[in-house]
RNA sequence: GGAUCUUUGGCAGAGUUGGUCGAAUGCACCGGUCUUGAAAACCGGCGAGGGUUAUACCUCCCAGAGUUCGAAUCUCUGAGGGUCCA
């Protein structure tokens, strides 16, 4: 959530950032009028709270000294209806500023480009030169069919479209890759979880996929739970509520878990191989941080994902973000997009954020920040989504035959 | 699924005949005295959010609803945890 205090004092500067992000201007000036509105109310609640508080204890004495109440508790009943409209007066305040407020994206960041969508993004750098090919690459999907790796149609079969099943080298590739991401992870110092894939409402609040995004989730009916969409969601919110003692700061962590995205809106695009799947494997980093440090974690991250792939021997670029491509929890967001020579293009495989303290304020992550308490800053980044790595190995290694070399720092992982 | 108990500040743990309890106490933590330094001892401070220049003031004792002039304390519902039964 944005900093409404902040707001109040200095609107221009933040409905300025926000603008960039396509935020209209009505919508702050909305907001902080809202804010202004429930400021109002609360203080007219809080005045008649006050004097009915005296008044009880007051009661309190008279009835100890014996004395006559009746008068009292008149004034007192009076009183009660007064604080029933008032409170209900602040309720609708503070439910239309929720609303609102909630539904409000982060500020980018100063130094983030301006820009409509990901063509106004900007190359930082590539990493590896993309292999010359003495054939025409084949995409992957054509691969994994021919080496059995991977099933689409059975998927579909056993759940609905974009829904895929591993076989054989396909399937342990996929465990190796898991396996061999944490480990690399663990090795740069974040500490592996292992968190549930199910979780509530409170949790998506904390992060920023809800209230807004409900589409793009799985819902458990029953029950008011979700399927994760990343781990991002369960590893962040793991400290929900918490204040931290700054000695514990940077938290850095990694886990691995399947994803679930409805991919709404995303009808027609990806529709074959698993490039976009409903249900998917992720290895993710997370990091929470003080502020003075989230700068330096993020590169940390960054440089984690970024090293895998070069590890991997995949060639691949650092792209960042631009305002009209970041996501809603996002100050600033460098992708990596890996080298796909069957499609002849590079494509994301991992995003690497900085919510600054967006997450933290939703979530309420604080920590002791000298004798006041702070909100951290929250950064997540996959490293990285395995399907994806999956395919850029296959495309990657290929061979004329359409045979498939295996990555050598992958071999100890597949008991080769 | 049934029965029963339980849920308090960073942790542990008082507080259940409703009233000045935001909450004893211990530990942890911070500051000070003492010490060459540390430990111990002693003194002081120490939950969170809002609000204020600072006070005042408001809210929070799992969540929600209720009874009452007044609830951590009573009632109901729900959630988490324990134990017993099936």
């Amino acid at each position: 959530m944005i900093d409404l205090k902040l707001l109040q004092k200095d609107f221009d500067a933040m409905s300025a950032k926000l603008s960039r992000k396509k935020v209209d201007t009505s919508l702050i000036a909305d907001l902080k009028k809202k804010n202004e509105e429930l400021k109002k109310a609360k203080t007219e609640f809080e005045t008649l709270q006050a004097m009915q508080n005296s008044m009880s204890r007051e009661f309190g004495i008279y009835k100890k000294e014996g004395r006559d109440v009746s008068e009292l508790k008149e004034k007192v009943d009076a009183n009660k209806i007064n604080i029933a409209a008032a409170l209900e007066m602040q309720r609708e305040r503070q439910e239309e500023l929720e609303t609102l407020a909630m539904s409000i994206p982060n500020m980018p960041d100063d130094n983030v480009p301006d820009g409509a969508d990901e063509n106004d993004n900007i190359e930082i750098k590539k990493v590896l030169a993309p292999r010359e090919f003495t054939f025409t690459p084949k995409e992957h999907w054509e691969l994994a069919e021919q080496n059995g790796w991977i099933d689409f149609e059975r998927g579909v079969k056993l759940a609905t479209s974009r829904f895929s099943v591993s076989f054989g080298m396909g399937a342990k590739l996929e465990r190796a890759l898991i396996n061999f991401m944490l480990n690399f992870n663990s090795k740069r110092g974040f500490e592996e979880v292992s968190v549930p894939v199910i979780v509530n409402r409170n949790a998506l609040k904390g992060t920023g996929q809800l209230p807004k995004f409900e589409d793009d989730l799985y819902k458990i009916d029953s029950q008011e739970l979700f399927l994760i969409p990343t781990a991002e969601v369960p590893v962040t919110n793991l400290f929900a509520d918490e204040i931290l003692e700054e000695s514990q700061l940077p938290i850095k962590m990694t886990a691995y878990t399947p994803c679930f995205r409805k991919e709404a809106g995303a009808a027609g695009r990806d529709t074959r191989g698993m490039i976009r799947q409903h249900q998917f494997h992720k290895v993710e980093l997370v990091a929470i941080t003080t502020p003075q440090t989230s700068d330096k974690v993020f590169d940390e991250m960054l440089a984690c994902a970024s090293d895998i792939l070069t590890a991997l021997e995949l060639p691949h670029r650092l792209v960042t973000l631009c305002t009209g491509d970041l996501g809603f929890s996002a100050a600033r967001t460098v992708d990596i997009e890996v080298w796909l020579p069957g499609q002849n293009t590079y494509r994301e495989i991992s995003s690497v954020s900085n919510t600054r303290d967006f997450q933290a304020r939703r979530a309420k992550i604080r920590y002791k920040d000298g004798d006041k308490n702070s909100m951290v800053h929250t950064l997540n980044g996959s490293s990285l989504a395995v399907g994806r790595t999956l395919v850029a190995i296959m495309e990657n290694f290929q061979n004329e035959d359409g045979t498939i070399t295996i990555p050598k720092v992958l071999e100890p992982y597949l008991g080769i």
